[in-house]
DNA sequence: GAAAAAGTGTAATAATTATGACATTTATAA
DNA sequence: TTATAAATGTCATAATTATTACACTTTTTC
């Protein structure tokens, strides 16, 4: 009895998560005492997830920030995805029929991870609509995810997929800053970065954009959506 | 009372539906009454989910075969999955945030198709933990298959992909035989039929392959494996 | 603030792939 | 069976992209 409230401190914890954060206040109690995890703590480049190891745990970042990328046998890698807290890692793996993890997750800060077993996971959704509905989301999201960018990267031309991708982040605006580096805008279309940049000024010449290191503007929108 | 008779023999089935197959027979009586079902009939051709549509319904195919593909705004293209009966369609963007479908579905012969409103569906999850598992794994598979294949399309050269793709294809055996056209894997990968050929041929004159139509007998693995 | 690291643009050359033919074989339909 | 369509392999040429440098700028780190 004596030992139970610091645990309840920390088990409060959960509700940080996003997947738990939309469970009602008058049925935490209750989901508290069903609930089982732990909390791990790791170092900036520590390995959460090995690619072909058994997923049998939910991971969910609650401090720090994450990167999934799948290598293959010569060590290369590509990223698929970058987690910052407080979201959920490889969410759709879980539940797959080959439940080997197809990816990695590495650390790139400090992180704080919750980790609850899978069958624990599935009596939570039964008894927790807030819950299931949440994760389903979430997985959703994922696929939809994914489905967008193999549909980048199987355009077939470097203009088509930067075309593509000019428009998707600029989100409307004909200003806007890219999130990431050349270098990482290659590897998310599989191409080499000196062909990108080569490309990118191809289309500065034009006219159709301008550019100044990661600072954009579509200034022919229209000729953008006819390049792929 | 008179007219129900007929619609319970027809309401069985949904237990055709890979998705409700595992409900206990104990539990199907009560299943039945909590389901709301329609079944669709369509001809080879017939478009059952339309990109950019809101997706409201769960539709699992009982008969016949339905691709579906993403298409640019070229009227180009590409085939994301091909589905023989009996299994879902799209079951991994019902539940996203922006639930508009990013892929058409076309029927590829005379089709039956059993359709489930969103909300009817959570309402099973709930109540039937069979029907909850099958459907995780389920959406948990779409997401794998999804991997699989970003992996596989981001692989920079054709004879990296082709390398990757025979290995996958041959599940271990030495001789085997393609499922699809030249014209189709040249689709998959992202490359024109003529380079693709190309290739193949190029690996079967350095031995590592024979290549005679869609039979394939791989003769040397391991140099499979060190093209990707 | 200086040094180191990361990010960015450029160019020449080599390699890969696309395009748009065409001939040949195999499946399909009339 | 014949005619038609689909699938396959081939080629020359053009276009695209990778590779491997290097110079320069910005950011990070100590």
């Amino acid at each position: 009895m004596n030992g139970e409230y610091p645990y309840l401190k920390h088990a409060r914890m959960i509700f940080q998560c996003p997947l738990c954060n939309k469970v009602p206040e008058d049925q935490r109690e209750d989901f508290i005492k069903d609930v089982r995890f732990t909390v791990r703590e790791y170092d900036k480049g520590d390995i959460i997830v090995t690619q072909g190891s058994l997923s049998e745990t939910l991971f969910i970042v609650i401090k720090g920030e994450v990167s999934t990328e799948m290598s293959d046998e010569k060590g290369d890698f590509m990223q698929i995805e970058y987690i910052k807290a407080p979201n959920p890692i490889a969410t759709g793996f879980l539940f797959a029929a080959d439940n080997r993890s197809p990816v990695s997750a590495t650390c790139q800060s400090s992180c704080k991870v919750i980790a609850i077993p899978k069958d624990n996971v599935y009596l939570l959704m039964r008894k927790y609509e807030s819950f299931m509905h949440t994760f389903l989301s979430y997985i959703s999201n994922k696929v939809f995810f994914l489905s967008e960018k193999l549909r980048l990267v199987s355009l077939r031309t470097i203009r088509a997929k930067l075309a593509y991708y000019l428009l998707k982040e600029s989100e409307g605006q004909k200003i806007f800053q890219l999130k990431t580096s050349r270098e990482d805008m290659a590897r998310l279309f599989s191409v080499s970065r000196p062909a990108l940049v080569k490309v990118m000024m191809e289309m500065a010449e034009e006219g159709v954009i301008d550019v100044e290191r990661r600072n954009i503007c579509i200034n022919d929108r229209a000729a953008l959506q006819n390049m792929f």
